[in-house]
DNA sequence: CTGCGTTGTTAATAATCACTAACAAAGCTG
DNA sequence: CAGCTTTGTTAGTGATTATTAACAACGCAG
């Protein structure tokens, strides 16, 4: 694989993260994706298998990034409290930096073929645990089940950014988002 | 208007809700949405104009429902603080009761053709002012662009149940979206 | 230079789709 | 009972789609 063919590979999972996210998967063809990044739409068989294992591959590189995220994050904190604030603020950086790629993540797992789809639930899965395991150091005594409601929950509230986008600069979002998302499961943790 | 033909029509407009809502617009044919209701695919042009037609029918009728429900409990609340708690209320009964609707009303906008979508978005729009002009009760100085990212990441949280759907019985979950939704608000009205 | 792998192209194929046309049953109205 | 409306059917039609085939340019290794 040459340095040219992996900076095309690059566009295409790019491009196709905005399209997918902006009209979902059945409402992008093969020709929207190619003309995307300035070929035709046959040309991408030369780099992905089909359309469905092109949203495999986008669907497998932000899995796996949020769960190599977690692990990094989890890894440098001491306390929970730390931990809880590291996946916050890095769960928010995502969300705001690639917007694309968290709607994508969160809607279109249903498109994606087996075995692929196994290996992306396993890794959202992996994701929400970490998320349930500090919840769970946090409060003591809370159901398990608990814990994994309010944490689908804030990932709603922290993937809502792509859909309001609006008013807020940046900073003032991402600062926003926190507070909210920190409330929230503190509320859930102590209820 | 026959009774039979209402309750057809009706038929019809819940089974694209859950099909619009399972694999999307695109992702959804007229052999579909007819074989769910019991009839061929053409039969559905009997009573609705099209496929769009059909959608901005749905997104119509929830999006009226939500600004009534809203307007109803406004009305019936004295002070903002037992407003807030209508609207978190009734939103909440709403995404539990009605979780394909939710999730149609905030994914499939896009598909839906002129003139109906100016309209669908006018009323999510006035349903979003009913939320805003609460929470600008309730914060004294806070921005008004604020308060609307606040209510758009809200209602993120309210409608990931459709998407989590698992290991809480209603009471249990609707209680917790009440409690993490009433102090993100809170934190955010403060903040 | 020669030859080969890479990355494109255009053209064709077979499936699917939204929608229309033509026709049939069935019920209400006169 | 006769006729009109309602609601359905099956059989097209034309457009779009994902995918494959056949072929061309191009860079690079020998």
């Amino acid at each position: 694989m040459t340095a040219r063919s992996t900076s095309r590979r690059q566009d295409i999972l790019e491009a196709a993260a905005q399209l997918f996210a902006a009209r979902g998967f059945h409402g992008v063809s093969i020709e929207d994706l190619g003309r995307a990044v300035g070929v035709t739409g046959p040309a991408l068989y030369r780099h992905f298998p089909g359309k469905e294992g092109l949203l495999a591959a986008v669907l497998l590189d932000v899995s796996e990034r949020l769960v190599a995220q977690g692990s990094t994050l989890l890894a440098g904190a001491a306390r929970p409290e730390e931990a809880l604030d590291a996946l916050l603020t890095g769960h928010i950086e995502f969300a705001l930096s690639e917007p694309a790629l968290i709607t994508v993540h969160d809607r279109e797992l249903g498109n994606v073929p087996e075995p692929e789809r196994r290996r992306v639930r396993r890794l959202q899965r992996r994701y929400v645990e970490q998320w349930v395991s500090v919840l769970g150091q946090l409060s003591r005594g809370a159901a398990v089940s608990r814990c994994r409601a309010a944490t689908h929950a804030v990932f709603g509230l922290l993937n809502s950014t792509p859909h309001s986008a609006g008013g807020l600069d940046r900073a003032e979002m991402a600062q926003l988002l926190y507070v909210m998302a920190h409330r929230a499961l503190t509320a859930a943790a102590s209820g």
